[in-house]
Parts: structure tokens; C-alpha cells; sequence
DNA sequence: ACAGCATATATGCATATCGCATCTATGTCA
DNA sequence: TGACATAGATGCGATATGCATATATGCTGT
């Protein structure tokens, strides 16, 4: 067990240490924010990556990040960084998980707040097209496990090659994709990644993308039927060269 | 929006930023750990407080917590700190959420990562008999809310009585029972609340402490069975008034 | 105009699960 | 020895799901 560099207030109580706590005796750590921006795109998941142009990791891919200011919530840093970062805000976005390893990052100590946000890839291109300014892609991601297990995943782009992840965000990744399995069966998360109208199909694509594997089409519809959380408008969808399917538009239902 | 203490730094890649990143030239938050420690009691879902002995919140029911070394991983805190204040280790341990309002702590700027822990009530009762020193309890949780809602809970020593939480330790509570109640159907966290041999009577009453309401006996039956997690010793327990129950153990089933 | 095609949408059926009720078994205790 | 409380097993209807089949409809090539 190595030394506690705050082994002398072992013996204090939480509350004694906190009252007698003089900020500038022992040092804190950093604490960011990384952003896994995730959507949906020709029937595969995909995530925001920005190639890092300097050491340590150069070259690798990141994701989105930055620091939490002194006086800004950590919700906050994170939907400042998406703003800043991918001109996005009003987007669903949700903490995903704490990583707080001391060698993490090479340079200094970092704890961070990992979140994982959601956007139809209309929305996303659109904002990407306006600031192409840094080194981005849209990646596919290709997770070597099933079900909802977790682990590293690999990331490609467009030409299938992979791409290298800078230091943990590989396992960030992979815990945001098994989060957002596990979420997806209970809870109404995948309209986020469609437009307001949508057809059964497209919400099954969705779903499909995420879970990395077919869904039975009948029963897929029953089911979202039968949960009452969409509502059809009547209208058809156009601009396909077969039977159009009609729109649905999705509907909160109260949670009684 | 307010004035971001960071805004120099806005147009800086991520990268960049950290690169020249001046530890000493803004504030850095402090980083604690806050450790919601819950068992199933007389069948009922408790958790460890203590009761704060200075101000602020003097009085007030706090769970117990710490900061976070600069050396140490955030994990390794809250095993610490649960070393240290609970005198238990071993025990099921599993982050929980980042509380990262500016306001949530009166005195200076604490980001606290909530973890949440589960052990039996006897192994409990044994750490807490050793250091009778602080002032602590295990209080009843109650929950206002229904199914996985979540939102701020109510606490109760023995007597009914109600108990004020310090800070935002209601809301933590409140989303770590949310978790409690949402793990507890597809994995197999209850048998952490359970000795190594349990009568399925046992497995139920631990269900029902943490969803708090009643199952059906025989589909909970066989679901359990069904699950293959269980596997009967052929032993009974002893020491009922009435006919003895067969003991059962936890057989962790492999991830094909 | 019309046949063919691809997809949407609806229906039927076997199976598995779950809630509920009923029945039997087995220990303690008066 | 019998009442009693709980354990443990069985049957049944309702519901969800996987799979197959049948029908509907817009588009396209001839």
C-alpha cells in the first residue's frame, strides 16, 4: 500500500478535514470532460473524432473534450464543449461515466467526465459543414463483442481502415455503446437519432445499428406499436422507389 | 451566459490547451468521493449516514466521503474511504454518478463522484461494532417515487423518525436506488446483500426490500431457477418455526 | 396500359413467460 | 397427534415473441 499523501488526516472526520481544508495544500487534480457524440448513419453508429495534431498521441483520435472551469457545472462543460467545439447545443446529452485512473493521461493528472450525446447525422453533417476547420471524421464503430458485454471497441472510416484512439477513449467508447444498449430496449433514446417524421423501417434500421444485429420485423413493430409512443400522422414518406411507408411522429407518453 | 474564466483559451485546440496547460494558473475544483453504502435489513433497503458534527449542515445526516489523492485513481478513493471509515474492503463497490454543480457544496468547489456500495447487514453490523466512535446510523430508505422513476428519497432511523440529509445527499441517494432497482433484474448484484447460503424466501425478500413492493412467489420462483444462477446444496436451514427451506448458493453463470 | 417487383402492412399460429390459483409436503408447536 | 405456517409443485389463462403467410400499394421497365 503506498503512502497517502493525506494519511495525517486519517483520523480526522469527513467534516473536520473539509472545514480545515486549505486548497492550496495538496494539489488537485484536473478534471475535463469528453464528449462521445454518436449517430446514426447509412445504417451504421458512428462517433465524432478529431485527429490530434500535437504530443502526446499525435495522430491518434480523439474525442471532443476540455476542462471544467471553476465556476461552470460539469453538465455545463460539456455542453459548452459541444458547442465550442461541434456548434451544436439543445442536443440530447447524458453523463455517462467517471474515469479517473492517475495515468490516464501522460501528461498530468485528469479526471473525466465522460458524456455521450445523441444527434440525427442530418443535424451533425450540417453542423460539421459550417467549421471544417479541424481534422474530423465521422467513424464507424465495430465492437468485437456481443449483446450488451462492454469492452474496447475499433473504430474505421469510410474506406474501412481502423484508426487509432488516443489513450483510454477506446474503453470510453466501449462504455458508451453498452450504455447506449442497454438503454435503448427501455427507454424511448433512439428517436434522438431520427428526424421529428420517421417511418417503422428507419426506427429499425436504428435500433439494428445500435445492437450490431437484425431485428424481426414484425415483432419489432407490434411492440412499438403496442408501447403507444408513436403516433402515426397519415402521411407517406416520398423519394423511394418502392411502396411508401407512412410517417410517424414520436410521442413522450406520460409517465403516470 | 456568464463569463467563462477560460474564454483566452476557446479558440485552442484541446490539445494545445493541455499542452500548455498551467497548473497553477486557474483554479482547479476539488475531487471527492461520496459513498452511498446500502444493505437490506429486517427487510428493509438501509443506508450508512453520519451524522455532521460541524457546520455547515451541522446535525444533518450525511453519507460518508472523501477527497480524492492526487496519486490515487478515483476507484481507489472510495475503497479508501471505505477502508477507512466503514472499516470493510472486499465488498461490491461500483461508481455511481458525477455531482458536478458549482453550489452543491457551500464552502468551496466540489465535484464528488458518488459510488455505491453493497454488503450484508451482518457484515455490516461486525465492521460498525468495531469503531463505535462516530456518530452513524443505518437509516430506512423510503421512496416517494414508484418503479425506476427516481428523484430525492426520504430517510428514517429505527424510531420512524425522519432524518435530514446534508447537501445534495438526498438526490444521490435518490438516483443510487434508482440504479439499485434498474440493475437488480439483469444482473446479479442482489446476491451481494445475501450470505454465501440463502433460502430463495431470502433471494425474494431482498427483491422486494429494493423494489419495494411484493413479487409473485412462484414466478419469482421460477425465474430464479430458471436463470441457472442458483444452485441448490441439499442442505436446510435450521433455527425456523416452521418447515425448513432448502439453502442455496450463488453460482456466477459463464458469459458464453 | 400493364406485369413484375420490392416493400409495407395485416393475420395466423406455435412457443415461452408471467400472474394467479390450487394442491401437496414437511417442519414446529400446543 | 393434529393444527399451523411455510416450502415446493402443478395447472391455466393472458400476454409477448418468433416465424410464416397473405394482401396491399407505389414504382419501373416494356
Amino acid at each position: 500500500m503506498k503512502t497517502n499523501p493525506r494519511n495525517p488526516e486519517v483520523p480526522q472526520s469527513e467534516e473536520a478535514f473539509l472545514a480545515g481544508y486549505d486548497s492550496s495544500r495538496f494539489p488537485r487534480p484536473s478534471v475535463a470532460i469528453d464528449l462521445v457524440l454518436m449517430t446514426v448513419e447509412d445504417g451504421e453508429l458512428r462517433v465524432l473524432l478529431l485527429q490530434r495534431q500535437e504530443h502526446p498521441a499525435r495522430g491518434k483520435w480523439a474525442m471532443p473534450g476540455g476542462f471544467v472551469g471553476i465556476d461552470e457545472s460539469v453538465d455545463g462543460a460539456a455542453r459548452r464543449v459541444l458547442k465550442e467545439k461541434v456548434r451544436l447545443s439543445g442536443i440530447f446529452v447524458e453523463q455517462l461515466y467517471t474515469f479517473g485512473e492517475p495515468d490516464r493521461d501522460p501528461r498530468t493528472r485528469v479526471i473525466s467526465v465522460a458524456y455521450f450525446a445523441l444527434v440525427t447525422a442530418h443535424t451533425l453533417r450540417a453542423a460539421l459543414k459550417s467549421q471544417a476547420k479541424e481534422q474530423l471524421t465521422l467513424a464507424t464503430i465495430h465492437t468485437p463483442w456481443a449483446g450488451e458485454r462492454g469492452g474496447a471497441v475499433e473504430v474505421r472510416d469510410g474506406t474501412g481502415t481502423g484508426l487509432q484512439l488516443a489513450f483510454d477513449h477506446a474503453e470510453i467508447l466501449g462504455v458508451a455503446v453498452k450504455r447506449l444498449r442497454g438503454r435503448l430496449k427501455y427507454s424511448p433514446i433512439a428517436y434522438q437519432l431520427l428526424p421529428d417524421e420517421f417511418t417503422l423501417r428507419m426506427l429499425q434500421t436504428v435500433h439494428e445499428a445500435i445492437l450490431s444485429r437484425e431485428l424481426n420485423k414484425d415483432a419489432f413493430r407490434r411492440r412499438v406499436l403496442g408501447l403507444g409512443e408513436v403516433k402515426a400522422t397519415g402521411r407517406l414518406e416520398s423519394d423511394v422507389d418502392h411502396r411508401p411507408a407512412e410517417l410517424y411522429r414520436h410521442c413522450p407518453v406520460t409517465n403516470e
